[in-house]
RNA sequence: GCCAUGUUCGUCUAUCGGCUAGGACACCUCCCUUUCACGGAGGAGAGACGGGUUCGAUUCCCGUACGUGGUACCA
């Protein structure tokens, strides 16, 4: 087993966007593989036909690109163990049912839908709301163990639809050791006989991971909390068909929680009014969006460093992470227990952190993008990199910097006038009147140039700078914030410079 | 209901029997800054409850409470 390469899997179904937990659980199975040395493989669990949703694949696709998770296998790349997609898949499945048939570890079943939910309605009570098809009620129901073989062979004969259930031992204790939870005991005569294959003749996500790990040669499996109730099943099914000898390790995650509480879902980001999904995502049936990460700003190592930190850390104080840094310290041991609230304003600091450490040179583009779509044209990069530099620390979102940045390019909209007037008096005014002049004469237009006559003139007139500044700020900013007066000054340039003092002389005095 | 799993500041977490319980986000105060941030210094803020075990429990065991997940021909 020790000596196995490392193979880890992602299996998402493809039925809408990718959530922060699904991308977590991406993220450390990418960690854990690569920092063993190990292939990360995407598979798709598309085995429900019915809930197929057209462009959900390719938005995983991106998204783990845009991550720099991108899988060594999987549907879009292909490798020695495809195909990729269980749809693809569908034939290899029904051998290993048919297998445990002939073993008796399995039967069929012919209770059509309303069979079911009538048992269900039947055997409901206050004490057992969900009546389970297990050995207490498996007699009861039309399948190859309550009907004679005869009747068996007839209904299939007639093409009389059926699924295969898995039949679950009486009595029995399923324990497996779990990487982060230790040894997990169930016992059998409480689970249900689960579906293995359909009607339709596709598997369940029961019987189809554990016959493609197999096939896949997986030798850890990762996936959210939200399976251990259904492992003890798995584990039966590799015992059966593989080999306990050969079963994964499995490791059940933490689940990632809402503010409330409960299992992070769309209804967070639409109560509380932050991404859930990585990307964008549209719903074609429902026409539905659900905003992503990427779209509201998030810098995808700030994104991945988020998600690092949610159930997990290195022992240190270390926050801000590398995906290096991660691979290389990454340990399933150091993995929490619990379920973990997710913090927009926490991520929000991550994605500040990543902004202010990166060099504007990698995030430029998006930020461009987002002001050209803003409406302004960005014609000198080399200045736009100035800009960008100089306004970084007041960003957590690369939105942040159209509000933070847009005077660099374009006449304030609106002038906080109020913020000037209370304290505005006539020598002010000439003070102003007077600086447009000088300015205008001015031969070198710098920062230092430019504090140098504005405090010589304030001198001059016998003002405090400080009175002066403010007032300046909001001519050339529009409001009480931004770098520095004279730096902003320098890059926005000589004219424009002038024509918002001139501007905002007239509001003033109007 | 049943099964599983979990429970340290508001949130994410450290602690693998010695704790005056540490850090980060958020919050508050101050400094820096003739704006806003950034940065710096402080402050407030936690071991669900009850039993054990132990010289000593946040750490180990049991119980209770509460949370979460599961209980589909969905994954």
């Amino acid at each position: 087993m020790s000596s196995k390469k490392v193979r880890v899997r992602f299996a998402p179904s493809p039925t809408g966007g990718l959530h922060l937990g699904g991308v977590r659980t991406v993220l450390f199975n990418y960690l854990f593989a690569k920092k063993q040395g190990g292939e990360f493989i995407l598979r798709i669990e598309d085995t429900d036909q019915t809930r197929f949703v057209a462009g959900a694949e390719e938005y995983i696709t991106e998204t783990l690109r845009w991550c720099g998770l991108e899988a060594d296998e999987g549907p879009h790349k292909g490798g020695a163990y495809g195909p990729y997609r269980q749809s693809e898949r569908k034939p290899m499945y029904r051998e290993y049912a048919e297998k445990l048939i002939a073993a008796g570890q399995a039967y069929y079943a012919f209770d059509t839908p309303e069979e079911l939910e009538k048992m269900r309605g039947q055997y409901k009570t206050a004490e057992n709301p969900s009546p389970q098809y297990g050995h207490g009620l498996r007699d009861k129901m039309r399948n190859s163990l309550s009907l004679s073989a005869e009747e068996v062979n007839r209904l299939i004969g007639e093409g009389v639809p059926y699924v295969v259930r898995i039949k679950m031992p009486e009595g029995e204790t399923v324990t497996f050791n779990d990487m982060i939870r230790g040894d997990v005991s169930f016992n059998t005569s409480l689970v249900d006989d689960k579906v293995l294959l359909k009607a339709d003749g596709m598997p369940t996500y029961h019987l189809a991971v554990v016959v493609d790990d197999y096939l896949m040669k997986i030798s850890h499996a990762f996936r959210g909390e939200e399976w251990l109730s259904s492992a003890p099943v798995h584990v039966l099914l590799w015992q059966y068909l593989f080999g306990l000898e050969n079963m994964p390790q499995w490791a059940h995650l933490p689940l990632i929680l809402g503010p409330d509480g409960a299992k992070l879902s769309k209804r967070h980001g639409n109560k509380y009014g932050f991404p859930i999904f990585a990307m964008n995502w549209t719903d074609p049936r429902t026409n539905d969006f659900t905003e992503g990460f990427r779209e509201r700003g998030f810098l995808p190592q700030a994104f991945v460093n988020v998600l690092a930190l949610l159930g997990w850390n290195d022992g240190t104080d270390q926050e801000v992470f590398t995906m290096e840094e991660l691979i290389e310290r990454f340990d399933l041991s150091r993995v929490n227990h619990s379920g973990a609230i997710f913090d927009f304003e926490k991520a929000k600091w991550f994605n500040q952190e990543w902004i202010k450490r990166l060099p504007a040179a990698s995030w430029q583009p998006e930020v461009k993008a987002l002001f050209e779509k803003a409406g302004i044209t960005i014609a000198d990069e080399a200045q736009f990199t100035r800009v960008l530099e100089l306004v970084k620390d007041r960003c957590a979102l690369l939105s942040d910097f159209i509000p933070q940045a847009d005077f660099f390019f374009r006449t304030p909209a609106t002038v906080d006038v109020a913020a000037i007037k209370p304290k505005w008096n006539d020598q002010k005014q000439q003070f102003f009147a007077e600086l447009i002049r000088q300015y205008e004469l001015l031969q070198q237009w710098n920062h230092d140039e430019l504090e140098k006559e504005f405090k010589e003139m304030a001198a001059a007139h016998q003002l405090k700078p400080g009175d002066l500044m403010l007032p300046l700020r909001i001519m050339l900013v529009g409001g009480k914030f931004g770098p520095g007066v004279f730096d902003i000054a320098a890059i926005i340039g000589k004219e424009a410079t002038i024509q918002r003092i001139k501007h905002t002389l007239q509001l003033v005095q109007a």
